[in-house]
DNA sequence: TTGGTTTGTTCAAAAAATTTGAACAATAAA
DNA sequence: TTTATTGTTCAAATTTTTTGAACAAACCAA
């Protein structure tokens, strides 16, 4: 007979919103509860798993190791069942009641955005959730079903079964500096080999699980490592650094002559970007997004 | 305001037990209770969620695809809510979960697991994350708490209150060049100082907050970067330039004539080795692993 | 076909749980 | 010091859950 754990949503609900929140008063605010309701489902919890997740601290309570553990791997418990509610609704439904879509960062996400208008015009009762992410960290998002539908996401599609890829375009990206930095004044073609000389700016790959995988960082040379695309166009016009760059995105920059595109020997070849979804995933409000993107797109 | 998922551990219990036992009638003997609880439960739950999971065929009910969408995915989240209420009473005794291990890249890492396995036959539940670091890295992983030990960081010991260091061993470096390579024609033993002309092999430090420190650099000779101490090695047999490495490591290589150790004037001091931990860190697994440790390597 | 069973559901009553608000002690801020 | 805020305790109020009897549907065997 196995017996079932003495952990509840509701107590990992009670236990994230005073993390939260920083005090009871205000979680129970939160949760339209009163703090002695918490207190009560604390202590339960407390008792039934015969551990102390509270300690207190004078008149403010704080979280214990084993309460901290609780915690973290909780928060992934509410969101397993969240997208599991949802997963349920959609499957019953045919219409899911939320999509969630991953726009990798390479991309200009205005056009993805005028699509996205233009489908919940269509669909009023469908939410839409759209978060950005960085190279492997797309892919780690569709694996894990964090998101329904990734949007620009580099090659290679992982070699998993279960998704489908489609190319949506491809994306040039070229190496830029700053107007004064040492790299500019080189005569141009430079060789690729040169470049471990000077240091390079990287995103640094938003994926969490997987191994990260790094494309066109300059081999041998020293590294900046920033969080997001932004941050790379900034550390590279203020001259941090060198790096590549999608074209269309540093076309302004160019002209007006911050910074300056240095042509390589070996150009690279473009990369190609794609939209993918789980093939598992037969909601029909992402075949219908999918088509939008695809008609949109191509 | 972010509704939560209205999906419960105990329906997911009590949808487990109609689905395994076959009836309402069997499962509510299985919970103890009566089968017009259960069907109370799952009432409620198909209303919260909008959802049919149940079709009554006959007087049997037998599960929609949604419901059973529900059911294969509501088992993994129990059997998480399982490990984690067991994970969370572990830590409540002071063991760990998970022990994170820094190993300098410097050190033979096959002894180390070794122990490490003897730790793992004995604690079946406690999982081992092993990274390796290079130099600082590995006590900017302690500091960072990235890690919970550090083992084969070389001296010095970072000044800081609150790391326990305690020497392991210690390591002859020696300064090595393909066979071919200029110094190797020069008469030994060498001054230092004539190192300067020539390129040396440079381990990248993989630290990435602190500021990276470099040992035994030949000061202000060219350098050439690479990542791992295999990389250095491969970089210095193929002739790349010249580098520092462990004595014990490149054995086989000197034996076979591809490298050729260079004797100096001064010769370098034996670097002290160390395994290393936070003071703060009580955890009973790390004190057993570190006592396994000090037992195999004095 | 016809009884005898078994199944899941419904319902009102009973039991158990959660929630509430007032009172309180401990602490921090003023 | 006073004042405000925090989490806890407790009995009462409220809500939720459980119960068992009654019931209708469906299967089974003869």
């Amino acid at each position: 007979m196995m017996t079932s754990s003495p952990i509840t949503i509701e107590a990992l609900v009670v236990l994230d919103a005073i993390e939260f929140r920083g005090s009871y008063a205000a979680a129970a605010e939160q949760l339209n509860k009163v703090p002695s309701a918490l207190s009560y489902i604390v202590q339960k919890l407390e008792e039934q798993l015969n551990v102390t997740l509270f300690e207190r601290q004078g008149r403010r309570s704080v979280l214990t190791p084993a309460g901290k553990h609780l915690l973290v791997e909780g928060r992934k418990v509410l969101s397993a069942m969240n997208t599991l509610s949802e997963q349920t609704q959609t499957i019953a439904n045919g219409w899911e009641t939320k999509i969630s879509i991953a726009c990798d960062s390479i991309l200009d996400i205005t056009p993805v955005f005028s699509v996205v208008g233009c489908f919940l015009e269509e669909h009023q009762n469908i939410e839409i959730d759209v978060q950005e992410e960085v190279m492997n960290g797309s892919w780690e998002a569709l694996i894990e079903d964090k998101v329904d539908l990734v949007i620009g996401a580099p090659a290679p599609v992982p070699i998993q079964k279960g998704i489908r890829a489609i190319k949506i375009g491809e994306l040039q990206q070229v190496l830029v500096v700053n107007k004064n930095h040492q790299l500019a004044q080189i005569k141009q073609p430079v060789n690729t080999l040169e470049l471990a000389k000077f240091r390079s700016v990287v995103v640094h790959d938003s994926a969490q699980h997987e191994i990260p995988r790094t494309v066109n960082i300059i081999e041998g040379s020293r590294h900046f490592y920033v969080t997001s695309l932004n941050q790379k166009i900034a550390a590279i016009t203020a001259g941090v650094g060198i790096g590549y760059l999608p074209k269309d995105l540093i076309q302004s920059l160019v002209e007006n002559g911050e910074l300056v595109i240095i042509a390589l020997v070996d150009e690279l070849p473009p990369q190609d970007l794609f939209i993918a979804w789980k093939i598992t995933n037969k909601g029909k409000g992402l075949l219908r997004l999918r088509n939008l993107l695809s008609s949109h797109f191509s």
